[in-house]
RNA sequence: GGAUCCUUAGCUCAGUUGGAUAGAGCAACCGCCUUCUAAGCGGUCGGUCACAGGUUCGAGCCCUGUAGGAUCCGCCA
């Protein structure tokens, strides 16, 4: 199914190059939707910008360049308004064949990318050795709805998580599984059954409060880092443990299974060969007994060059060397076209050093594209870092079960007042469904880089821009289904338009492959929730407007295909954010 | 001292390569359920796009400066 955007694009560029010349056959036609629907559906800005060069008037331009389009099969006669727009009307019958088109493709007419890229995407990057908190909300939310929509565009997708499973923190747990679980057969049973969160407390109690632990904490990390069997035998141990821990989560947040753990135990190995390599390269300078490399365009209070410190005066590495070599091991061993770093915005100093130094030393092709997409803050109701009453760190699970447990209490009143009943079974499931989609989508739907305030009652809300708004739009849908006994996939799409706000609803769901792009493009989820909100206010006009069972054939079984696809945009949409639909609520 | 990001309606935010009259949601107020789930729809109210210059046929968007905010800055990640 052919792009309309695109098609007219196209057929714009041939117009420009019959009446000015075949120089202007690749030209930018300045194409782009109007922003208010007495203008048509699309508009041709490209007069005005030729005013100059060709020394003429736009109006003028609009003209010749409308005498040249060939566009009859799709709109009505482009018409020419204010200073040189041209102006476009989609045909009601082109409309309808579009609809037709989409209806009959299994991934609602949205074209795969050409050619396909190997694309990493980045996952959150916790150090494993600690429960998940809320500062991992938005990386696995975001990373998810980026690697989801690049897959389904077609790419080969990479899930990396840069876990921190070598520090200190390990040295604390292993000491703790060591002493509490002196018996190796106990030790295997506890990291296979224990809970993560109660060993890190327990074990960080032992370190607080006895000088003996800690120093076996310490001793702990030199023996792993050493390569000490038991230890290792140990750490590997607590790093099952957390894995059960975190997947656990995930589950909850509907977070891919196939995401690669790499974290700085992985990059050990590669570690030596970043320093080499940069000695080879000749940016490596020692400073204080350190290995580092100056830095353009960074300094310090003096204004003198500020380094990046590769390697420690005693010999150690640091996160700039981990990932150095990530960026290296990705673009060699991984064969990356595009690496996506999704972190926060507290980190873009750092990563815009590594790529500095990456992109120096010659390690990153020109084909390659270093896609940073760092992310904002997630503030309390304070308008300050979230935080728990002691100042900690929200834990994950607390916040994801503090809105399911919210969703449930609102489920069951509306159940009361509509004096329905449901199975304990159902609530649940919608409590959780509701719940965790109406935290990941107050994430995404907001612009990425900014700081988001993070509310129950704003996200919660069952009007405006939420999760469970469209999820209510989904679940009237899957009722006129329902109620009509009607099989969706097995209607014959012979569309008829006829009012209005079938129109409004029909262009909107011919234009979800502009927005996919976008994503891809500029990686802002936002954009697919603002694409998806107006989705359903439309298609709630639609229903609020236009009767679908009673009405008589064959606008009964056009609006039913109109029904069928909303569903589908509206599941896919929903499911590329990561959110889950219900079919009833 | 430097770097990055930000400042749009009372509140929370959109605003797509610069395009026609700057948009939503919430809150407030007024309407609409004998008809596919009213968790819905329609309407009213609400703006010096931080400020000042500049570029342009045209600036919320690009450039410069100012004010305010957030985050980060040599051996933590």
């Amino acid at each position: 199914m052919k792009s309309t955007l695109n098609d007219l694009k196209n057929r714009v560029q041939a117009a420009l190059a019959g009446a000015f010349g075949a120089d202007y056959r690749d030209h930018d036609p300045l194409l782009v939707s109007t922003n208010n629907p007495k203008f048509g559906d699309y508009q041709a800005n490209v007069a005005m910008s030729l005013a100059k060069p060709l020394k003429s008037n736009p109006r003028a331009i609009a003209t010749q360049i409308a005498e040249h389009l060939k566009v009859s099969d799709i709109c009505e006669p482009p018409s020419i308004a204010g200073p040189g727009f041209i102006n476009f009307k989609l045909k009601t019958e082109y409309l309808e064949a579009q609809l037709e088109s989409m209806h009959s493709s299994d991934r609602l007419g949205i074209a795969t990318a050409e050619p396909p890229q190997k694309i990493i995407v980045d996952y959150p990057s916790p150090n494993i050795a600690k429960e998940m908190h809320v500062g991992h909300l938005r990386p696995a939310v975001i990373g998810e709805c980026l690697a989801r929509v690049v897959e389904f565009l077609g790419h080969d997708v990479q899930k990396v998580s840069h876990i921190g499973d070598w520090g200190t923190p390990f040295g604390m747990l292993i000491a703790y599984l060591q002493e509490a679980y002196p018996d190796p057969q106990a030790a295997a049973e506890a990291s296979t059954s224990g809970e993560l969160a109660t060993f890190y407390r327990q074990a960080k109690k032992r370190f607080d409060e006895d000088e003996v632990f800690k120093e076996n904490a310490r001793q702990a990390v030199v023996k792993l880092q050493a390569g000490d069997t038991e230890v290792l035998e140990a750490w590997k141990r607590v790093c099952q443990l957390s894995k059960r821990s975190y997947r656990k989560i995930y589950d909850l947040l509907s977070i891919s299974q196939d995401i690669v753990d790499r974290g700085e135990s992985f990059y050990n190995p590669f570690l030596p060969a970043v320093i080499t390599d940069l000695k080879e390269t000749g940016l490596l300078v020692e400073d204080n007994g350190a290995q580092c490399v100056f830095l353009e365009g960074f300094t310090n209070k003096d204004g003198e060059a500020l380094p990046m410190i590769v390697q420690k005066s005693n010999g150690g590495y640091n996160y700039s060397t981990t990932d150095l070599a990530a960026l290296r091991y990705r673009i060699n061993e991984d064969q990356a076209d595009r690496i996506i770093y999704s972190t926060d915005a507290g980190q873009s100093n750092h990563f815009a050093q590594i790529f500095q130094v990456a992109r120096r030393a010659s390690w990153v092709p020109e084909n390659v594209d270093l896609s940073y997409a760092p992310f904002g803050l997630v503030l309390g109701e304070d308008g300050k870092r979230l935080k728990s009453r002691s100042g900690e760190a929200v834990p994950l699970k607390e916040l994801l079960d503090e809105a399911i447990a919210r969703t449930r209490t609102d489920v069951e009143n509306r159940l009361t007042a509509e004096e329905r009943t449901e199975s304990d079974a159902f609530i649940q499931n919608v409590a959780e469904k509701v719940g965790i989609g109406a935290v990941k989508y107050a994430d995404l739907s907001q612009n990425r880089v900014s700081d988001y305030t993070f509310s129950y009652d704003r996200m919660l809300d069952l009007k405006g821009n939420t999760a469970p708004y469209m999820l209510y739009a989904y679940v009237r849908v899957r009722g006129i289904s329902r109620k009509g006994e009607v099989d969706f996939a097995q209607l014959d799409a012979q569309m008829k338009l006829t009012e209005e706000s079938e129109f409004i609803l029909a262009k909107h769901l011919l234009q979800m492959d502009l927005v996919l792009d976008d994503v891809e493009r500029e990686l802002l989820p936002n954009r697919l929730c603002q694409y998806l909100f107006e989705l359903s206010q439309k298609f709630n006009q639609f229903y609020d407007r236009c009767p679908v069972l009673q009405a008589p054939e064959p606008i009964r079984t056009s609006r039913l295909v109109m029904c069928d696809l909303t569903a589908r945009s509206l599941k896919l949409g929903l499911f590329l954010l990561g959110i889950d639909v219900l079919e009833r609520m």
